[in-house]
Formats: C-alpha cells, sequence, structure tokens
DNA sequence: CAGAATTTGTGTTGCGTACCTCAAAAATTG
DNA sequence: CAATTTTTGAGGTACGCAACACAAATTCTG
C-alpha cells in the first residue's frame, strides 16, 4: 500500500536488451522488428530479454528513425447540416492533433447523395494517399469505388455512414438499428400504456442509416408496445421547411398522435410545426444529434430526448483506426466503439 | 472538390523556420521555448515564419530531446466492487498507453472510505511523483493531505470523487447531481403520471457522490413529479445482503412503491429483493455504473436504466490531464468532460 | 577439412528537437 | 568612440531507434 520503493523512471533500451541477451544491438534489432536470419533459438533468447526487461519500443524515437509520415483524405458531405458541420470542425481538429504524430488529413467535400460523385470522387482520389475516411453511401458504385481503393492497397473507414458489403477496413459509427430500437423504447416508455400514433420521418428512405434507425424503431414499437401505431414513414428529405409542412399536416391529421421519432435532419421544422400547434408538451418527439438547435429544443422541453453520436469521437477514432492500421499495428475495438448516447434536458454536455 | 495537386507529406523543421527568417537555429529555438535574450524584432521575424510555414513541433522527437519521463501515482479504492475493479483494469491499460508516452503509473490500493488512512497514503507518497490521481473524499484531513501535495508542487486529480475545496488541479469525474436529476427524469418519465412512491438507496450519506446524486434526483422528482413520494434515503453501505433485506422490506412495507434509485452499488441485493417479491416489471429501478450485474439485471428487464459514467475516459482522461500539466501544454476542457451516459438495453455497448 | 552459406557483431548515419558552450556581432551606454 | 551589455550565430552532443554496409564468427555442406 506505501510508497514504499519505486523504480526508476528508466525504460529498457534496446541496448539494455542487447546485453541482457548477450548479443548485439543488431540482433536485437533484427528480432524485434522480425527480419531475416537469425537462428530460432537466438530469437528465443532475445525474447526472454524483452520480455525480463519489459521493454516496449519508444514508439516516439521509432517514428521519428522511421521518419514515416502518411496522408489521409476524409471525404464529407458537402451542405451545411448541423451534424456534418460539427464533423468537420473535429476532423479539423483531429488532423491538428495528427500532424503531431506525422500523420496528415486533406479535407474533401463531394455531395454524397449523389453516388455517381462519391464513387467519381473516390477514383479520382491521388494514390498518394494511405487512407481514406469516408461518409458512406451503400451503393454498387461507391461499394466498387471502395474495393478499388481497397486493391491498391488504401486502407478506406465509412464514417458515420457505411457501406457494409465494400472491402473498407473499418466502420466507425454508432449501430443504427440499435438507435432505433433506443428511440423507440424511451417513446414507448414515456408513453407509459398510452394509445395513440407514432410518426417516423426519414431524411430518405436511400439513406442507408435512416432506414436502418427506422427499421428498429419499428421492430421494437410493433414488439413492445402493441397499443402504439406507428405511422407510414414520411421522407423530410433532411429539409427544415419540408420538414414543417409534413408535420404540420400530420398534426392536423392526426389528433391522437402522440409521438415523433425523427431519424434524419430537419428539426427545425419539427419544432415550428409542434410549437405552433400547442400540443410540444403532449408529443413526445425523440430525434437525432446534438447540435445547437437540437439542444434549445431539448432544453425548452419541445424535444424530448436526443440520440447521439459524437462527431469528435467519430474523428479521432477514424484517425486512429487509419494510423493503427498502416504502422501495423492493433486496435482495441472497445475503445474504437462508438456509443450511442442519450441526452435528456439533465445530462447535457 | 477534386484531389488535385496535394502537398507533400513534409512538414517544416526549425530549420526551415531558422531559414525563412533568416536567423539562425538557435535563435528560433530560443524564440519557440520562450528563452530569454531575444530581441522583440526577432522575435517577431521568426513568429511570422513560424506561422507562415505552418509549424508545429514534432512531438514525437521533442519528446525523444527532453528525454523527460513523469511518474504518476494512482489511489484507488481496496475492495472489489465492479465499478472499481473495471477502473482499476482501466487504469493499468492506460498505463500501458503512457508507457509509450513516457510515463509511468504506479497502482496504489488504500481503503478511501477511511479519511484517515487515505490522508496518510497520501501524505507518505514519494516525493519522486510529478503527479497524483486519488479517488477522493471530501474530508478536511484529505483536503488538507491534497493542499500539501499541491504544495509540493504534484499535480492532484481527483478522480471519480472530488475533493470541491482542496488546491486540486481538474476533477475528472461525472457532475453528480446532474446525474441524480437524469435519474429522477427518467423515474418520473417512465412512470408517467402514475402515482406512487419512490425508493432512493445510497451507499452512504457521507460519500459526497451519493448525497449529491440523491439531491439532484430529490429536486426535480418534488418539482417536476410531484404525483410520486419520494421515501426516506436509505444507507446500504454498498453491501449487497444488506442492501437486498433493506429492498425487501421496503417491498414489504410499500405497496405502492413504484420506483428505486439506487444511487451507489450493492445492485445484486436490489435485483434479489426486487426478482423475489415478482413485482420487478411493475417498479422502474435505475441505478448507476454498468458492469456484467447490471448489464445482465438490464437485459432480464428487472432493471431499467443504469447512469454510466465509463472508466475507461476516465483513466485515460486523468492521465492525459497530468501528462498536459506536466508539460505545460493546455487541455481542451470539452475533450475532458466525463458524459453522463444512459443505457437503457437497447444501446448497450 | 576446405569452402560455402548462414548467422552475428561492429560500426555508421540520420530523424527533429532540446540544451549547452563559446565566440562573434550588434546595440546600448557613458 | 570606447567600454559594456545584449543579442545572435556556429557548433556540438544527446535522445532511442531504424536501416544499412561490411567484417567476423559460426554453422553447414560436400
Amino acid at each position: 500500500m506505501t510508497a514504499g520503493a519505486i523504480q526508476p523512471a528508466v525504460r529498457a533500451t534496446l541496448e539494455d536488451v542487447a546485453r541482457a541477451a548477450g548479443v548485439s544491438l543488431a540482433t536485437v534489432d533484427r528480432v524485434v522488428n522480425r527480419r531475416e536470419g537469425v537462428r530460432a533459438k537466438t530469437i528465443a533468447r532475445v525474447e526472454a530479454a524483452v520480455a525480463k526487461l519489459g521493454y516496449r519500443a519508444d514508439v516516439a524515437a521509432a517514428r521519428l528513425a522511421r521518419g514515416q509520415t502518411f496522408r489521409f483524405a476524409f471525404v464529407l458531405p458537402t451542405g451545411s447540416n448541423s451534424f456534418m458541420t460539427n464533423l468537420t470542425e473535429q476532423v479539423q481538429r483531429t488532423a491538428d492533433w495528427l500532424t503531431g504524430q506525422r500523420g496528415f488529413i486533406d479535407l474533401l467535400h463531394v455531395d454524397v447523395f449523389d453516388p455517381d460523385v462519391l464513387a467519381g470522387a473516390l477514383e479520382d482520389l491521388s494514390p498518394a494517399y494511405h487512407g481514406v475516411a469516408v461518409v458512406a453511401l451503400d451503393h454498387p458504385r461507391v461499394r466498387d469505388a471502395i474495393d478499388q481503393l481497397a486493391a491498391r492497397g488504401v486502407a478506406v473507414v465509412t464514417l458515420v455512414s457505411d457501406a457494409p458489403s465494400s472491402r473498407r477496413l473499418h466502420y466507425v459509427g454508432i449501430d443504427n438499428p440499435a438507435a432505433g430500437r433506443t428511440a423507440a423504447t424511451l417513446t414507448g416508455r414515456f408513453l407509459a400504456g398510452g394509445e395513440g400514433k407514432v410518426a417516423v420521418i426519414a431524411g430518405s428512405l436511400s439513406l442507408r442509416d435512416h432506414t436502418e434507425r427506422q427499421f428498429g424503431f419499428h421492430q421494437i414499437l410493433s414488439s413492445e408496445y402493441p397499443n402504439l401505431t406507428a405511422l407510414p414513414v414520411i421522407e423530410g428529405r433532411d429539409d427544415s421547411e419540408r420538414t414543417r409542412e409534413l408535420t404540420a399536416a400530420l398534426l392536423k391529421r392526426h389528433a391522437d398522435l402522440r409521438g415523433i421519432y425523427c431519424c434524419g435532419a430537419g428539426n427545425r421544422g419539427i419544432a415550428e410545426a409542434l410549437e405552433a400547434s400547442g400540443r410540444a408538451r403532449d408529443v413526445v418527439w425523440i430525434t437525432h444529434e446534438l447540435t445547437q438547435h437540437t439542444r434549445r429544443f431539448l432544453v425548452r422541453g419541445t424535444l424530448d430526448a436526443i440520440i447521439n453520436q459524437d462527431p469528435g469521437h467519430e474523428a479521432r477514432s477514424a484517425a486512429r483506426v487509419l494510423l493503427a492500421h498502416c504502422m501495423e499495428e492493433p486496435i482495441s475495438p472497445d475503445q474504437e466503439r462508438i456509443r450511442i448516447d442519450i441526452f435528456l434536458r439533465d445530462n447535457l454536455p
């Protein structure tokens, strides 16, 4: 328990290992870097010394000596919804950090909603990139472009939105069906046994993440909360004005509308319609992504809960995964798993 | 939008800056490391060159050259509740990571519930430590021990449990009143308008985090959910068996018990009592910390929600804060803020 | 056992920065 | 303008490792 004698804060170096194993520095180097031409017996001796001294390569020195640098491209959507603006900002902060780690990020903005444009951008990418992070689209052309990059030896991670059957290295984002299920459970429980209708508003049903969310939502709603009836999914195209009109119509048509789940953007429209109707307090509204707007609606009580994915975590995780892959280092999956955050008024960060 | 001509992946070095500024390497070194004896005019020239070239020190090279190493002590509770076991494990993983960053962590276990023992341990700490992370206790002797460390120039961060009026550098942990409010909102909303009693079980009211949580809980419950009556707080001493007995008695005495909020440990006891009573589905039970046990209770439906703080984030954040302080680097507050996680069955990681 | 092949040792260089010394240049002062 | 102080330059060493060349020692082969 007590402090007692603490070990000196000095790490074993390659030289120490060489001395302990009774071999030369070059041999240790051959062993730790897995080069050819060392007898099995010697390898064992060196590895024993490594284990005994607890040798760990000094990453700073190693990187310096290697002099490698890595270039990554981050391909994000053009357009300006708050979440993507936020993500862009976080990617920039991550780029700053990476600069200190001998990594470089180029930020490209393309219209990711158009498969051809997105695929084209990926195909045009300079072969100088060691890795690419892309907000993907689950579409044959995009998958193909990703596979081509992978075939060229470029590490690809999908960000926020996945292309599951492609040869991407990793997906950095939340489990969207689970997010939908979470929204359904919150809706169902907040309405605790009451009856009525629940509306689901998506940006577009051609976006995989939106469909996955609404799938998860319906799954739980129908199995666990039979007293609630889901209305047919409405497509708001992530546009506030259009979403406002649709929501207003919905409220007018269904006097027994008890809940709204929005699995895309366009939240400002929903808030306006809800507040104008005077039913903001009676309708349970749950949406995705913490932004300056959704935060305000939540604090005000119009919005009941936010399902969130943290763009900062996502940007950093994508960079870490790419970097680790390039340096042939392992990644720890549960540190890279993106959480589905739930925010109520009380636990807003 | 297109890839076009990308910059070479080479960073500007100190030499580049020297050349661009038309001064020698030594002068650049004096400027960037804020040493004495450089004219204001020259400083400006160098800084202009730094800005123009976007020079950022190579952290790897800098660390290597400095050759500094840092020693930190992490003082955690003895005893074996799941959360603390988990935290210990995460501190060990953080220690692994830190080793690569020239930092060393010694793990000390003491009985943090005894202020004298904890204060004694802090006082006995070797002066060789550059920083200390401690699961603190808000008690005069402990505060004093922390202040003494701070006076000696040792950076102290409190971990999970704070000692607010001490001279600690930083608190790494959640906002406990907010966590209590979150629990109250969940309880209130899950019971949506129903009437009845709600029990609050704490480990001990002498633990600041527990009292803060129950304070937040009561605050929201009384103001927002007047239909729910909070019973007097019960102290389970974080002991499963004792908590089981208390819960069983509670369930027996109050037929209209609708909710249980446990702001400490001892959850296995609550689960047993609830399941034995056959009222697991009717009573909304909310507790803290995701562990193997609480996860099981949540999946099974006995438990309704978990308020969580991520021990991995906490351990890494504490290490980052200590390291940044030692290297006189700034920290970014919102990256170090520990989130209050809400886990339902659907969004379990 | 000679010759070839394999394994190991010695030695060097360079990565980008920190930190140091000493001398040279420039600015300031009397 | 000389003497003094301040500022700048030149140069070196060290950090721990990677990467390489080449020589020496060891083992294997015919």
